[in-house]
DNA sequence: GCCGTTTTCGGCCCGACTGTTTTCAGTCG
């Protein structure tokens, strides 16, 4: 599988280098599009390639083929390894730079030979790059701001440190607006977010605009028109965009803005077979506008159902939204109770009894209390004793609730050689058994993890890949092959919604879902106003397609499909 | 570079904002 992403970045790469070269902006977007294709295909690259369908696969015409083959034959690509001759590849990882486009930084290598970002600095500084015609000093200026953010780092940031963030702002927008909402990635529900999309209706802009530009957390202002505001804020350095439109054309607008591109230009395609024209304002035949207040109204007039925005990336929605065959996705409400939660038993902040309470406040039917195992004493890993006084006191705190079941559990660590940190005995009596790496991520991660697969007592594998995403790589394994394998032995895999986790992410939920895997969506909580976070979850289950069925907490916990009861 | 029961050539989604321009290119989403 790892052919996918090699493909996938070769295809990037070129296209980079292509658009820095001034190539047709088609050809770039032809390779682009190619590339995430590759990333995003759950089939593997080489068996499609071996079956001799790469060119069957829409969007790869004969060129792109040709040099997969060449690539898969001889492992490399001629054409590739002349355009990375011709560039420096300090160069190309330039155009990650805001307001830095590919026309300048071609015009500043080829005019003032800068080569890397130093150089870019040394000609900002000197006047060089402003003295350029078409240039100046307020481009220049913009150009600063661009490096200055590119170097502070993370260009995306966890969806779910975002919100909270946005909703803030959110309150100040919609005070002096008709109806506003999120847009863009975030209202995908994308793990990551490099921006924030804000739509808002209002026949006075000015003022929404000017609420945005006044927001007591701008540090920039990089863009102020009529209709249209951009704002870079202090928190995360988050770019936030706003748009005002009037009521009339909301829908097309949100419709617009909520994206994906790759979404859109198909949806444009299909209002352009039909003569139609679909913008910001509305869908029109002609100078007339015959649909846009709703959602609903622009994709019905396309023929098409209306489509949750988390599955509008172009992975066969809009197909499926023709043929009246979309998921009906599973929703934070059809979630019945949380079971991988932490008490003080181990490291969580909450103990049993307020953890249980809180729950029930939620309207869950049951909460699984899953502390730490023995071996990870820097969490607070119970040993025998401790589990077994956890457990009598689970009982004595149910003995005094009524309309919520606590379950006992336990996120098991799973050791050196595969083997897990409790004896089956002390696993089968519990109600149900986590299991997750905590410790030896490079030590064959993979033949561990699949090993504790083959205990009959492990339902769950806690946050198959643990990724971070502020940056801890995980466990080096071959995901694929464990997905299947849990599909194949129907263990469950977990969706944690911590915000720096989101693990499985959607890319894999989607092959396991392929695979006919289940799930479990949880918190992993530590502390109950982490219960919230479940819709991070839920936002990565239904990106990946995900039904209620699907889900094993979205059943009454008698009818839950634990691998032990199938 | 890809694609095509109107096309094998000529399209490829569409518009706002900015800055440097005397009408538009570059960048962004």
């Amino acid at each position: 599988m790892n052919k996918n992403i090699e493909i996938s970045s070769i295809f990037e790469r070129i296209a980079d280098i292509l658009e820095l070269k001034g190539e047709n902006i088609f050809k770039v977007k032809a390779y682009r599009k190619a590339a995430r294709i590759f990333l995003e295909m759950t089939d593997d690259i080489l068996s499609v390639w071996k079956n001799g369908k790469i060119s069957s696969i829409e969007g790869i015409g004969k060129s792109m083929a040709e040099k997969i083959d060449e690539y898969m034959s001889t492992g490399h690509i001629r054409k590739y390894s002349e355009l990375l001759a011709a560039v420096p590849e300090s160069l190309l990882d330039m155009l990650k730079i805001q307001n830095l486009g590919p026309r300048t930084l071609l015009i500043a290598h080829e005019k003032l030979g800068i080569k890397d970002i130093n150089d870019l600095e040394r000609v900002i500084a000197n006047g060089q790059l402003a003295a350029i015609p078409g240039l100046g000093d307020k481009k220049v200026e913009n150009i600063k701001l661009g490096i200055e953010l590119y170097k502070t780092g993370k260009d995306r940031i966890s969806v779910g440190l975002a919100l909270p963030v946005v909703e803030d702002i959110m309150v100040s927008v919609s005070k002096v607006s008709v109806r506003s909402s999120l847009a863009g990635s975030i209202r995908r529900m994308r793990e990551t977010i490099g921006d924030v999309d804000i739509l808002a209706v209002s026949n006075d802009s000015a003022s929404v605009i000017d609420a945005i530009v006044n927001y007591p957390l701008v540090k920039n202002i990089t863009a102020r028109g009529e209709t249209k505001a951009s704002v870079i804020i202090e928190t995360y350095n988050l770019q936030v965009d706003l748009r005002v439109v009037s009521e009339g054309s909301y829908g097309a607008a949100l419709q617009y803005f909520t994206g994906s591109a790759a979404h859109n230009v198909k949806l444009r395609g299909l209002a352009k077979d039909m003569d139609l024209k679909i913008n910001e304002y509305g869908v029109f035949r002609g100078d007339e506008n015959i649909a846009g207040r709703t959602e609903e109204e622009v994709y019905k007039i396309l023929n098409l159902a209306w489509i949750p925005p988390e599955l509008r990336e172009d992975r066969g929605e809009i197909e499926a939204a023709m043929h009246g065959t979309l998921p009906m996705l599973v929703e934070t409400g059809d979630i019945q109770g949380d079971i991988h939660t932490h008490s003080t038993y181990s490291d969580g902040i909450n103990d049993i009894r307020t953890i249980a309470l809180a729950a029930k406040e939620r309207g869950y039917r049951y909460i699984g209390i899953c502390d730490h195992s023995r071996t990870s004493r820097i969490a607070g890993g119970m040993d025998e004793e401790k589990l077994k006084a956890r457990n009598e006191e689970i009982d004595e705190v149910q003995s005094g609730i009524k309309g919520i079941k606590i379950l006992k559990g336990i996120e098991v660590d799973i050791l050196s050689e595969g083997q897990l940190d409790y004896p089956d005995r002390v696993l089968e009596k519990l109600d149900f058994v986590i299991a997750a790496i905590h410790q030896g991520f490079s030590k064959n991660a993979g033949m561990r993890m699949k090993k504790a697969m083959e205990n009959p007592y492990v339902d769950i594998i806690a946050h198959p890949t643990g990724r971070l995403l502020s940056g801890r790589r995980g466990y080096e394994l071959d995901i694929e092959e464990i997905i299947e394998y849990a599909a194949e032995k129907n263990v469950a895999l977990e969706i944690n919604s911590h915000f720096d986790r989101l693990d499985l992410n959607d890319a894999n939920i989607l092959k396991g879902r392929a695979k006919g895997a289940r799930f479990l969506i949880s918190t992993d909580l530590h502390k109950i106003d982490m219960f919230e976070s479940i819709s991070l979850g839920v936002g990565m289950a239904r990106r990946g397609w995900l039904e209620k069925k699907d889900v094993l907490n979205t059943y009454a916990w008698e009818d839950v499909p634990l691998r032990r009861r199938i």
